[in-house]
DNA sequence: ACTAGGGTTCAATTTTTCTTGAACAATTTT
DNA sequence: AAAATTGTTCAAGAAAAATTGAACCCTAGT
């Protein structure tokens, strides 16, 4: 019974919502559309730009089976896609009455998304980045006399680099609203 | 001629700058693989993360051909790369006495580097973003009175995303020094 | 005007990344 | 306890992106 109001949308033509060729709306294609372009433009797959879009502007919250048929793809890329999104924060599960599924609802704060994304995706890197800084400044003191000094600006600028990417990113999501 | 401290290096086993496979300083290795963490993370190509790494430790500037045999990648990718790299301001080029080839230096200001990518990477999109905004409210408007209101609330809150992301990036650049 | 050096371009190939779908858990209903 | 529903995992296939290398274009030197 789920997509009941979508079938009935299907299936009136004068409705304004013009379909295009599978079940989405225009406006739900063009939204889909800038969200993929939000992902591939930070590196994640157009799967999940896809589904978040999907899901932003639902008006009730969709499950795993409404993300499959009214996306078109397959069940194992809408499960992965959920999983990030929700590993990420960027959608929330709420149960529906009578109904088994897990359903989702779109975070819809930037704070929390970018937050979200930074903690998964950022976060784990600038931690990596220290020892590989420790590593570099080791290598550096073993060079001759001549290079080192060069060297040795070169690596300290790098870790001014992180220094100010670490104290960057909190401000960043502070100032990015409530 | 260019490469004599490189071979001479490379003859001197007890030296302390062990060589792993290819012409390559473990030190310097090290430094192409930060940066090549830091390409991939934003979604850039190794090959340029490899290029800036190598220039970037560099004591005097490289060329082409320079890039092309200490990092034993194609002409083609090393053009291609060096290419992005001025495009961007990660690279200035230098011109040596005596040599007709371009030689590369690396900007070293955080502030420039992620100026110059959000420049050429990040603006386009935004503006963009403009345009499709403008397009899904048009199509909201057309939607059934009762979608309209949670509609035109989400839409609104991209709205605000543009509008905070836009305000944002100046004011990161400012604070990420000179 | 010819040649060599330096660089770019781009079609073909290789490599990487994403997506699929079928097998498998885990639950819940009958 | 069988059968259905829901969801995950992962090897194989498909799609996308990066890399190669050869053809080509300049410009400088002869």
């Amino acid at each position: 019974m789920r997509d009941l109001q979508f079938t009935d949308t299907q299936f009136s033509p004068e409705n304004s919502n013009s379909l295009i060729d599978n079940g989405l709306t225009e406006l739900e294609e063009e939204c889909i559309e800038l969200f993929v372009r939000m992902a591939q433009l930070v590196g994640l797959p157009k799967s999940i730009g896809q589904i978040y879009g999907l899901i932003y502007l639902s008006a009730d919250p969709l499950n795993l089976e409404d993300v499959v048929h009214r996306l078109e793809i397959s069940k194992g890329s809408a499960s992965q896609g959920l999983k990030f999104l929700r590993s990420t924060g960027a959608v929330e599960i709420v149960s529906v009455p009578n109904q088994r599924s897990d359903h989702y609802l779109p975070e819809t704060s930037l704070r929390s998304l970018v937050s979200g994304f930074v903690k998964e995706q950022i976060e784990p890197h600038m931690e990596h980045g220290i020892e590989r800084l420790d590593r570099l400044k080791q290598l550096a003191a073993r060079e001759d006399e001549s290079r080192r000094g060069l060297l040795n600006e070169r690596i300290g600028r790098l870790e001014t680099w992180h220094k100010r990417g670490s104290t960057m990113l909190p401000i960043l999501l502070r100032f990015l609203g409530r």
